[in-house]
DNA sequence: ATTATCAATGCAAGCGCTTACATTTTTCGA
DNA sequence: TCGAAAAATGTAAGCGCTTGCATTGATAAT
């Protein structure tokens, strides 16, 4: 035996309350409008017939469920895990529910995923990055629904986002990679397809190699997807051919972190043979050995004002306008000048 | 200009193609009832004005909404992560779709979530662990909706769930660790209340000190929440004490690569001076250095099994009985028999 | 040609809730 | 004490969709 099984409904509580529904209603939305007495007798009828209002019923005639969804690429990625985090606890700190969802890096099931939020009440959406099929932004604005991306930030794109500048950011770190003295680059760069930011951090590279007066087609880049053992592969697949570089620079930590295995795994001292930079400053950075030279993202303050500007946007109808936040290199000891032969050989 | 911003529905695609809205519905989810002809002309319709299903009135009165609600206590913990998101890539692949929330490792907040979820229609839900108040079991149940309890098992729990034997596997790993001669064992322990997954843990490195006739009592206990910082401040606490563990086992990788970190920064070798041990096996274990040893969890199989189990209870009437996973003792770098002179201060 | 049969379509009743508007009850000044 | 204004409550119309049942039209058997 296992109950009724029967969810009680409004109409069950205003008939044990001897109310009508409206009043049921009213006392759970606007209990200041019913009489204290009547009050108090609706709500021992929700408690004794352990009333909970259904919520789909509620959202299709308020046209607004009070829930934000996100859209991420993968579950898997700390990066996104952690702003994430900090984007729901806000989002919950103001009455908003968040639904995630995530795409496997794949545009099409982003697109899919969209409407699936959409079509399932999502007030707004957090999206990560600008790069997407503009028929999507157009069913967006059609549908009159406030997106905001994130993780990525253009001055010029005309949307509303929040995020660093990730050309830029890479861009000081190789310069500072240069200056001390590397000259033989490699990048392992996350798949730049539908990527704007693993696109810019590329371009931040070949800036700073071009500033330098370095030819940016020397770059000896290897795309490849998320994961420290594909970091790894892709560090192997540099040093097998000639020359070998004497700075490999990752579009993130992982990758960084899966060089950093590889390179232990050959013999390869970091970074007195070979150094090695990431991107993100995510907890691994700092563990890792040598610990990682790399971009600090401050991806918690990044979610919680992505929650307050989606919740803003939902709730106004001013478009806020990017929101650009500051990275900043951190120094430590995977990165190093190049030895002597390396100089040598050049 | 944004547009009209009024969303098309059923009865506009059913005036524009001169049909009832019973048939465009018809159309859209049973087609094969509808003539060949009409059908034209409706799907004519429908992408003309750009329609797509409001899934609030569908759900309404399906009473079903092909959705599985997930509630995990955080989405910065990798171990979660990975597993669900191959909960979720089955789910999608099988028509579901997932909506996650975070409890912040608080049951309070728990017991809100699931009634979020389940208020926006979840036919079912996936939860972490078996510890909370009976009376969240019993709304489950009165409301008649299936839950999977994940991440533990427990024969005698009778309850759906798809784990592995926290205490069994620990309680390996420990003996192993005693083995090798270690007599002074510290544990650093994930929170242990509301969480059996923690408690199993610390009950298995008990069990395996009582066998080998080492006094339970004599185990250094510290507790902390989960974080690569919370480890090492552990780590710290028990060696300003005296006496100095000669190995730390940890309820977690994240725990064990923070105690990795605070060793070396006090110029402790691993496992020269001190031997440390992980759980779960996440990728982190196998960058660390030394690697760690640690009990390799199949999170993404959990997460795969799990959705193929909740969508059945979802859609049979019947509970599937616990699933249990096989888990096993990865030996790497991190655990060696102690140094001499520990033998000889016992 | 006529009727029984069946496929295609339409009609209309809800699903559980909110809310504008109508009605009843209370309050209060004169 | 009476009536008007204000407060409390009730009535009922949907929100957008699905679906049981009724209706229509076409096909086939007599």
């Amino acid at each position: 035996m296992k109950g009724n099984r029967t969810t009680p409904t409004l109409s069950d509580v205003a008939m044990r309350a001897g109310v009508s529904t409206a009043t049921v209603s009213r006392c759970l939305n606007s209990p200041q409008q019913v009489v204290e007495k009547t009050r108090a007798r609706v709500l021992q009828a929700v408690k004794e017939l352990g009333y909970s209002p259904n919520f789909v019923a509620r959202a299709m005639v308020a046209k607004r469920t009070n829930t934000i969804g996100a859209i991420i690429p993968t579950m898997e990625n700390a990066i996104f895990a952690r702003g994430l985090q900090a984007f729901q606890e806000e989002l919950h700190a103001r009455g908003f529910t968040l639904l995630v969802a995530s795409s496997s890096y794949r545009p099409e099931l982003e697109e899919q995923q969209i409407r699936t939020l959409i079509a399932r009440g999502a007030d707004g959406l957090l999206l990560i990055g600008y790069d997407r099929e503009p028929a999507v932004y157009d069913f967006l604005d059609t549908r009159g629904i406030p997106a905001l991306v994130a993780w990525s930030h253009d001055r010029g794109a005309g949307r509303p986002s929040i995020g660093f500048d990730n050309r830029a950011a890479m861009r000081d770190l190789a310069r500072r990679t240069i200056a001390l003295g590397h000259r033989q680059l490699a990048m392992i760069s996350a798949e730049v397809a539908h990527n704007d930011r693993a696109r810019g951090r590329l371009l931040g590279v070949r800036d700073a190699m071009r500033e330098a007066g370095i030819d940016p087609d020397g770059l000896q880049l290897v795309e490849t997807p998320y994961g420290i053992g594909n970091g790894a592969a892709a560090f192997a697949r540099l040093f097998d051919e000639e020359p070998a570089p004497s700075a490999v620079m990752c579009g993130n930590d992982v990758l960084a972190v899966g060089a950093l295995r590889e390179a232990r795994q050959r013999g390869l001292d970091v970074p007195g043979d070979v150094s090695i930079t990431g991107f993100d400053d995510i907890e691994l950075a700092q563990v890792a050995v040598p610990a990682l030279t790399t971009v600090h993202v401050p991806h918690r303050e990044m979610g919680r004002q992505a929650a307050q500007m989606l919740i803003a946007m939902v709730e106004g109808d001013d478009a806020p306008g990017p929101v650009e936040l500051r990275t900043d290199t951190r120094m430590r000891g995977s990165l190093a000048p190049p030895a002597r032969k390396s100089e040598a050989s050049g």
